[in-house]
DNA sequence: AGTTTAACCTGGGTGC
DNA sequence: TGCACCCAGGTTAAAC
């Protein structure tokens, strides 16, 4: 479900009430996700302070004096504030208790999210290879050049890679492409560096301003709180196939990249 | 090495 | 109603 402006809505929404509680219980009811949950989660929890709710790229990181927590919801999964006596939704799976006496619950149909443990965030395999933070300064349209050199794959596929840069998912990525004005079949090497440069701004900006209004919620998305967001009201080509381009009428178009819907303008994006 | 494909799952919608 | 089929916000691992 979720890309980067989902994940960090709901680690804004949930960090004012995981920071400093201690966790009291954890419970698994269905530990088969995208990988096995890890053991740890139960073992070593309990007892444990969360220091800290960090994110690095999709992945929520909930930090204590024993290790790290990893949290990645997938395509489908959510992570909400509960009262830990509410009954358990259908594909509920896990639920930490805090000591404030509220519960954290995983929720996730299509099973593709995970949970997992490790000591050393630099060393874990998920993590250690993934690319910059689109919202900072590392990610640049001097840093895609490079990174593009030799690769003739699609520029949409290419900015959806983790290891070139972090958070930018199906929707994000057709919306950049459209307000950069860039097609999404265009090899990788062959855009130049003005047109990287407003690919790399049309990233920000809409990550930037999707994490304003609270992600993007098309079927499901909630953040912490059970609250949807409001970002696909600005969407402008994400699930438009077939309507009309803001900006010049032509019908948009939809082409299929890596069995990934992308729509896009004929007219607008060259 | 780079690129493409299949796979992990469930649920909602569509068409017959 | 039922059933077959297609689609969906992600990512890895295997296959070209």
């Amino acid at each position: 479900m979720p890309e980067l402006p989902e994940v960090e809505t709901t680690r804004l929404g949930l960090m004012p009430h995981v920071l400093q509680q201690q966790v009291q219980h954890v419970e698994i009811r269905q530990p088969q996700l995208r990988w096995p949950v890890s053991t740890e989660i139960a073992a070593l929890l309990p007892g444990q302070t969360i220091h800290q709710l960090t994110r690095r790229g999709k992945y929520l990181i909930f930090a204590t004096d024993v290790g790290y927590q990893l949290v990645h919801l997938g395509m489908s999964g959510s992570l909400r504030l509960v009262e830990k006596d509410l009954p358990w939704r259908k594909h509920d799976h896990i639920q930490w208790v805090l000591s404030s006496g509220q519960a954290l619950r995983f929720h996730d149909p299509r099973r593709f999210g995970a949970v997992l443990w490790t000591h050393d965030l630099l060393q874990h395999p998920l993590l250690a290879h993934l690319g910059p933070e689109p919202l900072t300064e590392d990610f640049s349209a001097a840093y895609l050049q490079q990174k593009a050199n030799g690769r003739k794959i699609p520029i949409k596929s290419f900015i959806m890679n983790s290891q070139v840069v972090v958070g930018v998912g199906n929707i994000y990525a057709s919306e950049a492409l459209f307000i950069a004005g860039i097609h999404p079949l265009r090899a990788a090497n062959q855009i130049d560096l003005r047109a990287l440069s407003r690919l790399v701004t049309a990233i920000k900006n809409v990550l930037a301003a999707a994490i304003a209004q609270g992600g993007t919620t098309l079927r499901d998305f909630i953040n912490g709180q059970g609250d949807p967001g409001y970002f696909q009201q600005q969407l402008r080509v994400y699930g438009r196939e077939g309507e009309a381009c803001d900006q010049c009428q032509t019908l948009l178009a939809m082409v299929k990249i890596n069995q990934r819907s992308s729509v896009y303008c004929e007219n607008c994006q060259t």
